[in-house]
DNA sequence: AATGAATGAGTGTTCATTCAT
DNA sequence: AATGAATGAACACTCATTCAT
């Protein structure tokens, strides 16, 4: 949402860099609770020059949420687009997901947290992607369900088991943890698959599907 | 914790009647964009008047989190007492969580939202407590791996997918939705348990034992 | 100033108690920085109750005031009446006033800090009250210039050396200091005198004269 | 003692005519009593853009401390360094101390009067400079004693005494009054002198050796 | 591209005082 | 004789934002 028609090179850069930095204050002490002076020092820029790149406040706020939902949904799109089994998509979906969170734990604390300071527009569209994100995790358990992998679940509450799931990862999770978002995405899936799934479905063989896809993909 | 030496006998009604009033603000708004000005406007009462029973806006705070906490605590050390299996230990502690969201969900909001903005010996008490919350958990959990209910977990990451999973569910629960603690509570231990079980340990009898278990207690 | 018409025996007790209190509380803190409530608190009655005795925080100041004024008046008036050399009355007056402002520090403190805090016709009286005191000293100066005692002097300027040395002492006297009044009272006089002197006039032999006339008056 | 990092040219400047404004206020009212937005308002400026100047009310009044005590303390470690009679540095060292009061009547006011509402560091720091002071008059008076020019005196009453006479002016003194700093040091030092003086001291040519110090200097 | 200066509403909190009981 | 409850203005201070330069 770049303001003004004409802008240096190192605009959008340093604009980036602000937003980067303003994530890191909101993560840690809250939207509402951190300043725009404080952004200002952190950036070493004085305030006047802060609005240049900023616009408002709010603004800063609408961008974090961009870069969690936009790299998102995009990955998400992708997967559910994917001629997979659904369980193995999920499984994909979730690893994403799980990336997503662990490599930018400050945007995530702020999506969780901060999103409803928005106001307007910007909450509205919001608050559709994050139900189109839902929608696609839930149509995948019932692609998983429908093709007998999974057994008759109530899909909402399905969607719902494994966005609880890995959604409050944040909360506990370190920036430099000792379990990455491959091993964290085996050991949730493993579980929530165990729980879903059909009796006659055998789970066992799907780590060994997802090394096979991913070879294939990176070939 | 009546503040000022005497009070009289509407005093403590009045305070947990705008702890509530707060609590429902706090939850909607957040703590930190929540004004001392609108609880008051809530209260029906002015500045002065409000500080007379809430002593300050943390102070508030405090309370919130108590109302989550103690209740949650005492439940939690009655229940991994019990002389009872351990695995229905856990069933049992899952629904009363889930009790507690569900019957308090904005003080849960402000609880998991905002336990940040608690500053000094309040916001050591709190995370002392919480750490002993999720150590009564993962013990249970550790119990159930002994009594080779559970296989060989890690606890830790156990804990983190039972406390992930109950958790989030303030998120999106609501005040009056379909499905009460207890169905949840069955639906999420049986997602985890069917995860985290033993290949030789049956649990289509868990909700048999849980009922027989509240037979015997209510007797 | 007693308020309403009937008041029980202890009344009058407990209202110069509290006034007590109030002056040993402006006198370390300062009047404006002083909260009734703090007073109060220090009385051990509520507000309500408070109000009962004290009118208003700005009728504390005035008693506090004249409970200086009014005893350092009567002594003054008195010691200006006697019948004895004015450098003896000096001396006596002197050592009054000294014996006053170690009696009640805290008094004093209020009295020299916070007299500004009065309004309208509290603060005329003061004024007019201070104004004599000033008077009668400077007098006493004039009368010992016409006896030949003192030489020629800008009675005023000698007046206020002669306050600037007493006044002062209260901001640096302690509750138990190791010097009393007499002792403060004969130095200071000893280098007044000695600097307001004519020539031609001995002050050796005033201290014999101040116990001379203790002797005539205690019996 | 800028606040923020950078500052255009005409901040100090104002910054000093704000604490000239609030000096005056303080001196009137008292500390306390004052309030920000009447300094703003005596200012001309909004609460935000004086803060901008001011950091804090504590601030001011550690300023307003400073301007009196810094170029007290500078000029007293001047006089009592220099290479003359003790009297004579006595005498200098008063005019000095009248002069500063009398040119900054509602700093010491205020000086006088508010600096118990300092907290911490600032009173600390300040209470050190205030003893320096007491200090250096004090050895100057021992100095004195040593020299034989005056009696063996308890030194440190001599110097409340000094300080009595000294400091209690601003009390009374008024920003145009008929008596200059010269003048009144002659005054307060002729008592002071004739006071401490052994009987073999020659006070009398006293002013003629300031005089005569004073050309040396000025040329 | 950036600054310093300003605003005015808003922050949480305390104040002296009142009054029905 | 004393209380608990209430008020509303004032308190020191911070806020997001603007704008001439």
């Amino acid at each position: 949402m770049p303001r003004p028609p004409g802008h240096g090179p190192g605009y959008e850069i340093k604009r980036q860099e602000i937003i980067d930095q303003a994530a890191q204050l909101f993560a840690k002490q809250g939207y509402a609770a951190t300043g725009i002076a404080e952004i200002g020092q952190v950036a070493g820029l004085a305030k006047g020059a802060l609005y240049y790149y900023i616009g408002s406040k709010e603004n800063l706020l609408v961008e974090i949420q961009n870069r969690v939902l936009n790299p998102l949904l995009t990955a998400a799109r992708r997967i559910a687009g994917l001629d997979e089994d659904p369980v193995l998509r999920l499984r994909l979906l979730s690893q994403t997901l799980l990336e997503l969170i662990l490599a930018r734990l400050d945007h995530i604390w702020v999506y969780e947290h901060d999103y409803r300071h928005l106001r307007g527009a910007n909450r509205t569209r919001l608050l559709r992607q994050r139900r189109e994100f839902e929608k696609i995790v839930q149509d995948l358990l019932v692609e998983a369900m429908e093709s007998g992998a999974f057994r008759k679940l109530n899909a909402r509450l399905a969607m719902l088991q494994f966005l609880n799931m890995h959604n409050h990862t944040y909360q506990w999770a370190k920036p430099d943890g000792e379990w990455d978002a491959e091993f964290l995405s085996r050991e949730y899936c493993a579980t929530l698959i165990s729980g879903f799934r059909s009796p006659s479905y055998d789970a066992d063989d799907l780590e060994e599907r997802v090394r096979s896809f991913r070879e294939r993909e990176g070939a």
